[in-house]
DNA sequence: CCGTTTTCCATGAATTTTCATATTTTCATT
DNA sequence: AATGAAAATATGAAAATTCATGGAAAACGG
């Protein structure tokens, strides 16, 4: 559009619909579906699960944050997450109740073990998003990505206890 | 960004990570989620699941798809969609087998009812998408369903049995 | 400071989704 | 045609998610 770079749509080569193929909410998940299983292969191969991985690249960097903050990034209903934490306690990646003021909260982190495997798979996952966004150039990736965060902003997460995955 | 519309960032007001802040996959799922959970409530008002939800807007104005199709259509894997058409067709929303030249298939399509509930949602879902759009302006708007269907095209649906919800 | 309300998380039961696999039909070859 | 491989769906068992709820700590209001 800009330049050479695409922008010329024409719905995939597959599965199509009238009313969706115009559908915002739709193009959404079908993008975000199609651009995460790809790299969801890699995940899977590390012996996580999806919200594993979320888990983790949302822990990736933070020295620690709630149950209710973590199953607003990995988009799961809180009990799920709590859930998926123990799992992932019991296998060494992350730890709980690390120094936390208010006592009702668990502080999650990742142990050693789990930034280790959040390092290397954020890294991959960065190589993969530059594929990704190659075909669009520097200039129209931005303003994709700064058109997402906006849509975000001006979207306020879930009521608490609820999500909206 | 072009005028007065947005596109200014900086996250939500809420929960934030470092390493997520700025990888699209995330983006993508956090804005799916974000838009989607608004009209989800319209929905499940009219005693439908999403991925009921899902099913009759991938069908409205089609004559029929296949229940492979619709499984990509609506991001589940292909027993979850035998289930749910299953029991759609019980609530009298489909029926199977609208006349297939292929006798493996098993051909969904709207009933009336399901037509009449399908036509009133998409009615609002478009509504709900136009308010969801207001603050980018025509032009950005233009530009982020373009790229949206851009990815979408660049990137295969899943392989079959797969899929990537 | 005490009672009330709200927030945050954990847990058991119920539901939904997924995995693994069987069945039926079509396709390709010989 | 007959055989073997591939494609489309259904289904039971297993796993994951969600709902409903409960308990504990914090915040609030006299």
């Amino acid at each position: 559009m800009t330049d050479g770079t695409t922008t010329e749509n024409q719905i995939s080569t597959h599965a199509s619909s009238p009313f969706v193929d115009g559908y915002l909410a739709y193009l959404l998940a079908q993008a975000s579906s199609r651009i995460s299983r790809e790299f969801h292969r890699e995940v899977e191969a590390s012996g996580l699960s999806v919200t594993e991985w979320r888990v983790i690249a949302s822990l990736a960097g933070s020295d620690g944050e709630s149950i209710g903050t973590l199953a607003q990034l990995a988009l799961t209903k809180q009990p799920t997450l709590s859930k998926v934490v123990q799992r992932m306690e019991a296998e060494g990646l992350v730890e709980r109740n690390g120094a936390r003021r208010d006592r009702r909260q668990t502080l999650v982190r990742l142990t050693r073990k789990g930034r280790e495997l959040a390092d290397s798979l954020c890294a991959r996952a960065l190589r993969h998003q530059q594929a990704v966004l190659e075909p669009f150039g520097h200039d129209n990736a931005a303003l994709l990505i700064g058109m997402l965060k906006d849509l975000i902003a001006l979207h306020p997460p879930a009521a608490p206890a609820d999500d909206g995955v």
